[in-house]
RNA sequence: GCCCUUGUAGCUCAGCGGUAGAGCACUCCCUUGGUAAGGGAGAGGUCCCGGGUUCAAGUCCCGGCGAGGGCACCA
């Protein structure tokens, strides 16, 4: 005698167990159509499932964000079913939920192509239409094992090898298909519509590089027409924005064969590459940070000690001379420490911040390389912070208000903050390891912030924080961070002297708040759209002229605007006005000055932004606070617009 | 590193066994035109590199390198 307790609070009474099928009926036709499983007691079920005790019931839609995942998860066995009828000889082995979609990878002997890609989706579409019941079956993991190894499905063998035999498991039947999954999914197949079929890929067997590699199908899919086509759209707006594409039509750098991963930065990538050096570089001193520069080139015996060679040395380059081998720095820190140690440092010292913009080369893997988000050599704006215990606390409090600070400027608003802490392997003892997580978490709380707890993701040397920001499309891009380390420091014969004349080992604390100038241009590039504001635009104000007759007031602007020290071109080609608009429209110049007989009459110039708006015609004096306004804002500009 | 796809003019791309193409950009000429493309002419290519098949190879095959999408990796 079940009593089913409904989220309104009502109360039904059933005579025997009841289905969620049968509930929903209960409650009305449209209900029933729509139910895609039920939720009893915090746990999903299948709306075919009996239920026997008293519970709290909650019917799943397509409008639950549950009732979405069981739609993805359900076209997943679609494609299943889809590609045993067209290929019997492929061989499912998984196929989950993942945002926006689904995926499932098969063993197939042929490769995948678009063409048949294109296929699937056409019988998975006959299949739909098909309106057919999902069954579901609940059999021991022994009988399962009997139902996969009969259809030859060795991947569900061993998934299910991995179960105990007598444990029950769930076997979904899409007519002649079985898959074999937790659950729940949909009743019927009519609720699958909206989808697409997006990508082939390769995939290890159990995410592991030793094993086999697996063919990946990737499809996205939404509970309406209405979302599908949103999702699609943002996608077309992400590829817009692609920062390797933006990044050469506006000439901002490029790449070659002849260096991998290693940018060829333009004059216009480098002025803005060189504005947010120098932004930053003023922060630090701001902050009593004292910049450094260290060797590119360094002897493998301090990798050694470091500890880095052991680990990372396939992934140095490497140089040799006269029977000498060196690493060409993959980090600054080794280096760091090397300064530390030059003269005997008091307590008085600390803490003791320095920074560098120091390049780095690491052999990335070339399957990793990506534009200018994963390269092989990089400039962090990188600095390490000596200090003892007891600073770390204010050291990291301060670092986060930079950190928000430095974000704002470029209209990042909404920061996401992570604190990992110890992971198995490490080093130090309980006691530090202790003191350092609180220390982080301390100045976290003090500052009254949100975060994620990441236990046991820390580095083996000491917890850390990680600060990622989301652009414009709502993309999570990590770069800042703050890692103590209570390892390196030893390592490599840090010490200073302390109040009662001993010698100590101070702690060292890694930090960036970009990231790599690389990676953090290429996201700015995308959030940005190429629209720089115009404090980091490569150039600010183009001056266009109607005739030849206003050349000379052109240049005449011009000097006057970069006498002020403002990035001017001028366009005096034998163009058409309309014609010189849409090409410096597309450069995306923030301002455009046009001239022609009226304004040299007037001694004004006409404004024209690069959204179209005509400013009209101004003195030069009241356009140049216009400008200066506007440089001023920084990125501050685009916090409203863009959110 | 692994799997798939891919590499043709400065850029975007077509051509896929039989004398290398288009649009834009570039050069020259005409045009001096008021807020997103004025007109004409011309120049421009070891078809990524190295082998092979063929009477004949951007085109088919093999190997390298790069790029793209994933996977794995990311101090």
């Amino acid at each position: 005698m079940p009593v089913i307790t409904l989220p309104d609070g009502n109360k039904k009474e059933y005579k025997q167990s009841v289905t969620i099928k049968e509930i929903a009926e209960g409650i009305g036709p449209g209900l029933a159509k729509a139910a895609l499983a039920g939720k009893v007691n915090g746990k999903l079920i299948d709306t075919c499932i009996p239920i026997d005790c008293d519970s709290n019931v909650q019917i799943i839609t397509c409008k639950d964000s549950e009732g979405l995942d069981i739609i993805r998860h359900s076209f997943a066995h679609l494609i299943g079913h889809a590609v045993k009828q067209l290929y019997p000889t492929a061989k499912m082995a998984i196929g989950p939920v993942i945002s926006n979609g689904f995926y499932y990878d098969i063993s197939y002997d042929e490769n995948f192509t678009l063409d048949e890609l294109n296929k699937i989706e056409a019988r998975m579409k006959e299949l739909i239409n098909k309106d057919y019941d999902v069954k579901v079956k609940i059999v021991t993991a022994k009988e399962a094992l009997d139902v996969f190894q009969k259809r030859g499905e060795e991947y569900k063998v061993e998934i299910i090898s991995g179960i105990k035999e007598d444990e029950l498991v769930k076997l979904y039947l899409h007519e002649e298909y079985v898959d074999m999954c937790r659950g729940p999914h949909v009743p019927n197949t009519r609720h699958l519509r909206s989808f697409k079929l997006m990508k082939i890929a390769g995939a290890y067997w159990r995410g592991d590089s030793e094993n086999e590699m697996l063919q990946r199908i990737y499809g996205t899919a939404w509970s309406n027409n209405k979302d599908l086509n949103s999702h699609l759209k943002r996608i077309e707006e992400a590829e817009k924005r692609d920062h390797r594409k933006i990044g050469k039509n506006l000439s901002l750098y490029h790449m070659q064969e002849e260096a991998p991963g290693m940018v060829f930065w333009h004059p216009k990538g480098w002025t803005i590459y060189q504005i947010l050096e120098q932004y930053i570089r003023k922060i630090l001193q701001e902050n009593d940070y004292k910049e450094i520069r260290t060797p590119q080139a360094v002897d493998r015996t301090l990798w050694e000690r470091s500890g880095h060679w052991d680990k990372f040395k396939d992934d140095m380059f490497t140089t040799n001379s006269e029977n000498r081998e060196y690493a060409i720095k993959p980090m600054n820190c080794p280096c760091h420490v090397q300064v530390f140690n030059q003269g005997l440092k008091s307590y008085k010292d600390l803490p003791l911040r320095f920074a560098e913009f120091g390049s780095c080369h690491r052999n990335e893997p070339s399957g990793a390389l990506h534009g200018l988000m994963r390269v092989r050599n990089f400039v962090q704006d990188d600095a390490h912070i000596f200090c003892t215990e007891s600073q770390i606390q204010d050291e990291v409090s301060n670092f986060i208000d930079l950190v928000f600070e430095v974000y704002r400027a470029f209209g990042f608003q909404q920061i996401q903050i992570k604190l990992s802490t110890r992971p198995k392997k490490r080093v130090g003892s309980d006691e530090i390891w202790d003191k350092s997580e609180k220390a982080l978490e301390d100045a976290l709380r003090a500052m009254n912030l949100d975060w994620e707890l990441l236990p046991g993701e820390g580095a083996f040397y000491g917890p850390k924080i990680e600060f990622s920001l989301k652009d414009c499309l709502d993309r999570v891009w990590q770069c800042g961070t703050i890692q103590v380390d209570f390892s390196m420091p030893k390592r490599l014969n840090a010490s200073f002297v302390d109040e009662d004349n001993q010698k100590r080992v101070p702690v060292m604390l890694h930090r960036a708040i970009l990231g790599s100038f690389e990676r953090f241009l290429g996201i700015l590039i995308e959030h940005y759209e190429g629209k720089f504001p115009t404090w980091l635009a490569p150039t600010q104000v183009v001056i266009l002229g109607i005739t030849d007759r206003a050349s000379g007031y052109c240049t005449k602007i011009s000097k006057h605007l970069k006498d002020l020290g403002y990035r001017v071109e001028v366009d005096i080609r034998n163009e058409k006005i309309g014609f010189k608009i849409r090409e410096h429209t597309l450069q995306r110049i923030p301002y455009q000055i046009i001239i022609g007989d009226k304004e040299i009459e007037r001694s004004e110039i006409s404004i024209r932004t690069r959204d179209g708006k005509d400013l009209g015609s101004m003195k030069i004096n009241k356009f140049i606070n216009l400008l200066q306004d506007s440089i001023d804002q920084k990125g501050t500009e685009f916090i409203v617009s863009m959110t």
